[in-house]
DNA sequence: CCGAATTATTGATCTGGTTCACTATACAAA
DNA sequence: TTTGTATAGTGAACCAGATCAATAATTCGG
């Protein structure tokens, strides 16, 4: 684990926050609620907790009534195919909120798992629809209306690209994700191996190494352990447009 | 056209149906309402409409606070990148509903274009929302997880398969629609060319061609014009798993 | 801090699917 | 009907990315 990391956690540990303190209510669940509504939140639905690296948080086709907002650290999710194989279908980071997909049956329909120690905050959905927010329901189709329309955004990367575009498209997405959570743009931990990117592509391990090479070569980017620096992102940017 | 659709559609011209009556009711959004709810929806909310084949539901970008049910008909989502090509993100098919995407900021982030004579019916959001009636929230809530799920299990099909089992799941996943919706999972209308298929799957149309030619030499399948016939959908299954 | 195990990189070869070029069929308008 | 245009099918050459193989670098448990 790294440093930044550990310390994040150990704060949420040490002062266990509430919804209204949080430093994701502008995009968790409860954004836009009235103080009231908030304090119901936080008696009813809220319950942090720490997971280790490469805890399974929930298992696929097992009942799921929850959504998990990650306050620190990071998740992939990932089905098994008929041949036991493995395949990613999303990651989320910092400020996500992870799933939703299970809403419509109350199963979850992938695995969850974490990439590093991470800190995961679970917001119990029969709890919270008994209260009868529509704030807070509100939220969640907002939430899921843009996660919808991202779905659309990373098939576009997977439909009619290249290899190296897929790659950029990704490093790029992390990026500004990063951004719009207030971290640095160009400079960012991957907390996934490059397995698991390749696996989320489409692609094989040995091709996203070359085009990390090939980018390094370029001096479009620079990679130190899992620390990725992004050196120019307006030249990354053109070559995905 | 075909015979089947116009019958649908004239029927429906002539005796525009209430939500109430609709057969819709059970997929659309005002299911589970108490009837009382679904008084309010026929009220405020219903706007049926019948569209030429390749008539612009909505654009891109544009102000959208509606959603459209499928009644009769299809329509294909696409995006225009920044070199003018379209990239089909999604087909819509009888009884889907369209539109959800642009929930989360009141824009569409797709063109939808009708394939063909289709009946849609516009459910204005803004309306339905001021109405605060928490079950139709609610049937939304379900509807984009549903798709969500849906969106995931479609990447899969185009992560790491062959050409081959991408033709095939799409056709199967068509089929699956169709008896979902009470019609024959055998034999159906394809109501886009191959041209979009390929564009879809992210596959030249060349290669659909050349595979629907060794599927029909297998006699896995067999096409009339745009009669999709499936022979063997057990063997067909089998190539996806 | 060390050794085992996992993960990443690099090179050489091979192939599925694209591309290009062309023909055939379907369909709508005159 | 005929004619023009869009769509579908087929063949041959080529290439991006996969696969196979081997080595280097990291990570992690003790």
């Amino acid at each position: 684990m790294n440093q930044i990391n550990n310390s994040v956690d150990e704060m949420t540990m040490r002062t266990p926050i509430q919804c209204s303190q949080c430093s994701m209510q502008s995009i968790c669940v409860p954004a836009g609620l009235v103080p009231s509504d908030v304090e119901i939140l936080d008696k009813s639905s809220r319950e942090p907790h720490l997971y280790n690296k490469r805890s399974v948080v929930f298992s696929e086709d097992r009942p799921l009534t929850s959504v998990f907002a990650i306050k620190s650290g990071s998740v992939k999710c990932y089905t098994i195919d008929s041949n036991g194989k493995q395949q990613i279908t999303s990651f989320h980071l910092v400020g996500d909120i992870v799933g939703l997909e299970a809403l419509a049956n109350g199963k979850a329909s992938t695995y969850c798992e974490t990439l590093e120690t991470s800190m995961l905050c679970e917001i119990k959905l029969n709890k919270l629809f008994a209260q009868e927010l529509p704030k807070v329901e509100n939220n969640l189709l907002q939430l899921m209306s843009r996660r919808l329309a991202n779905c659309s955004k990373h098939y576009l990367n997977i439909v009619n690209t290249s290899a190296e575009q897929k790659v950029i498209a990704f490093l790029l997405s992390i990026s500004t994700h990063m951004h719009q959570h207030g971290l640095s743009r160009n400079e960012y931990r991957l907390p996934m191996t490059r397995t698991d990117i390749a696996n989320y592509l489409g692609l094989a391990v040995e091709t996203v190494s070359r085009i990390f090479t090939s980018l390094k070569e370029e001096s479009l980017i620079d990679t130190k352990q899992s620390i990725l620096t992004i050196n120019n992102l307006n030249a990354l940017e053109r070559r995905v447009a």
